[in-house]
DNA sequence: GCGAAAGTGGCAGTTGACTGCCACTATAGG
DNA sequence: CCTATAGTGGCAGTCAACTGCCACTTTCGC
């Protein structure tokens, strides 16, 4: 396993630790439901003290969003990068194609991690803050291409409807086959979308 | 008060405690946060002992849920009254409009609602559940006026989009003055959406 | 090697949501 | 009036997240 070279033998078995509780937490929670399982169940499962559990996170709900990628995170830059003739739509929906590689290796823990969504509001509402971020910082960069220093609420209403857009396809994808092509499914997501708005 | 007319003067009282808890509970948590307030604080603050809290609402946030609106549940049934010559999206828009009436009243219990909202992530789960719930109850609503059984994506991805949009406008009108027009801030928004994604 | 520090287990304790139970009061309805 | 019952207070108790503390073992740097 060529990961990280975590040298010393007690971080590498630190980092162990951490990774078996993430992997125990998201097998017993996306099976049982977040609320089904207890962190005594996830120490136990991974091996370790319950106390030893709030060492590596200082909560339960954190145990899951450890690692969480940040595909929106690298939005901004990259969103820079399109070609000003552009419209902003096709420029967000390149942006997105252009950043899907990121995520296809999460597929299975995405899956996971979703399934575990369905069973809890704590969840939910996590995830939740976490799309209205990326809402904000999609918004600012739409706004920062126009000129603006703060989103207007076009800028706002077009990085809602986007970050939404994008949400029902990583979804799907991760409901389904690990091999779908997920820059595919965004570009044709995004065409499905100007065709449903323009309508007949 | 022309209210619902509670004959007898046992259950008028019931429903004098339970209106106190939930403005006990939104008038606390919206100022000093959902998690900062105990179910007891809420008892105290009503005028109950902490044991009737839970008497009249099976757990804490319940009792911000009570008398939620349903402006999504009569969506279909109005929707499927719009004349088949307008697109999809002018249906919707007209739908939204022509339901705005039914929460204008909820304006300080909305704007109440969603500053707690903002402490806590249980709220938010609660709140994004509820949201799925709309778009499904709407997605199925598009499907049914285009024949369909069951939404395809086209349909599932409007319904997010709508109700996505919706919501930025709610939002918008319950942090503002209660005044405005509710019915037109969703008029110009839907009519912003189309600019938007239609992009230059 | 050896002492400092990291990592761990175990245990007792706090807090707050939520429940069961019982006794008390007030109203409903004959 | 008078009794069945709805609504209430209070209390003891469960359960799970989370914390402080201390003793123990292992590794790291020298």
């Amino acid at each position: 396993m060529p990961e990280a070279p975590t040298r010393s033998r007690r971080s590498e078995r630190t980092a162990q630790t951490r990774q078996a509780l993430v992997e125990a937490a998201l097998a017993l929670m996306s099976r049982q439901g977040y609320d089904a399982i207890s962190t005594d169940d996830i120490a136990a499962a991974a091996g370790v003290s319950p106390r030893t559990f709030f060492r590596y996170f200082p909560t339960k709900e954190s145990v899951l969003l450890f690692g969480e990628d940040d595909f929106i995170r690298s939005f901004a830059e990259h969103y820079r990068e399109q070609p000003t003739r552009l419209r902003e739509l096709d420029a967000v929906r390149a942006t997105f194609v252009a950043l899907a590689p990121t995520i296809t290796g999460l597929h299975r823990r995405i899956r996971l991690y979703n399934q575990a969504l369905a069973s809890s509001f704590v969840l939910r509402g996590q995830e939740q803050a976490h799309h209205d971020e990326n809402v904000t910082r999609v918004a600012g960069a739409l706004a920062g291409r126009r000129g603006l220093r703060k989103p207007d609420d076009a800028a706002r209403l077009l990085a809602t409807v986007v970050v939404a857009t994008l949400q029902t396809v990583v979804n799907d994808w991760a409901a389904g086959p690990a091999r779908a092509d997920l820059g595919q499914l965004i570009a044709d997501r995004f065409a499905l979308l100007e065709a449903v708005v323009r309508g007949r």
